[in-house]
DNA sequence: AGCAATATATCGGACGCGAAGATATGCTCG
DNA sequence: CGAGCATATCTTCGCGTCCGATATATTGCT
């Protein structure tokens, strides 16, 4: 497989499932879905967009002029979503083993 | 917070939840936890041990000789379980906030 | 008029990881 | 008995992702 999925890589895609959405919606939108656990920085945000294009996890949806400013939206790939997929079980593994870990503690 | 640890850096402090061990050992122990997922490298595992040392995640323990060779131990330090225990909580919102989106796929 | 918010983008540095290799010892099997 | 493999630690170098900072342009709000 692949190389895990760092953490803003994982929420932009995690946002995107549900509708495409521009760069700057996708800051508030991450922000929302980490309850205000990860602010997503422009250079972290565009310089991430361009990676996923690049490796056909997003694409380039419609672009549209609001209020006199481009929004340039991206939507998930269906590679994309089974990125998604195949990272958020691999974290459930982990999460899991951990926890029965920490659980059995004694030693 | 602090950064989210990276894959191999959590399975280390994982593997050493139960008891002390020593470099070489974490990497068959790592192996063990991931399912054979995870091949742990001398240079990452190497590298992480110094550096969780410093961060005081993880601390010297004994040495042992065995068949001529050094052993050189680890432990979890409390702050180490502490760290753990944040990052497993951690990840487990994003599988939960991830799994949920995936779910009610229908856009 | 001026400042904050919206929206995109680029550049440099930090940092963790991987690939590769160096070094040393002892066990095993032909 | 000798060669190779496993054990065990460590270092160096490059790459990829993220962050901080900065740039630029437009509109809304006070």
């Amino acid at each position: 497989m692949s190389d895990p999925l760092r953490e803003p890589t994982f929420l932009i895609l995690t946002a995107l499932v549900d509708e495409p959405m521009h760069g700057y919606g996708l800051i508030a939108e991450v922000d929302r879905l980490s309850e205000g656990r990860v602010a997503l920085r422009p250079g972290t945000l565009y310089g991430a967009l361009d990676r996923l294009t690049d490796d056909g996890l997003v694409a380039r949806d419609r672009e549209e002029v609001v209020d006199g400013r481009l929004r340039r939206y991206y939507r998930l790939t269906p590679g994309g979503e089974g990125a998604l997929r195949a990272e958020t079980e691999r974290m459930r593994r982990h999460v899991e083993t951990a926890t029965l870990r920490l659980q059995g503690r004694t030693a």
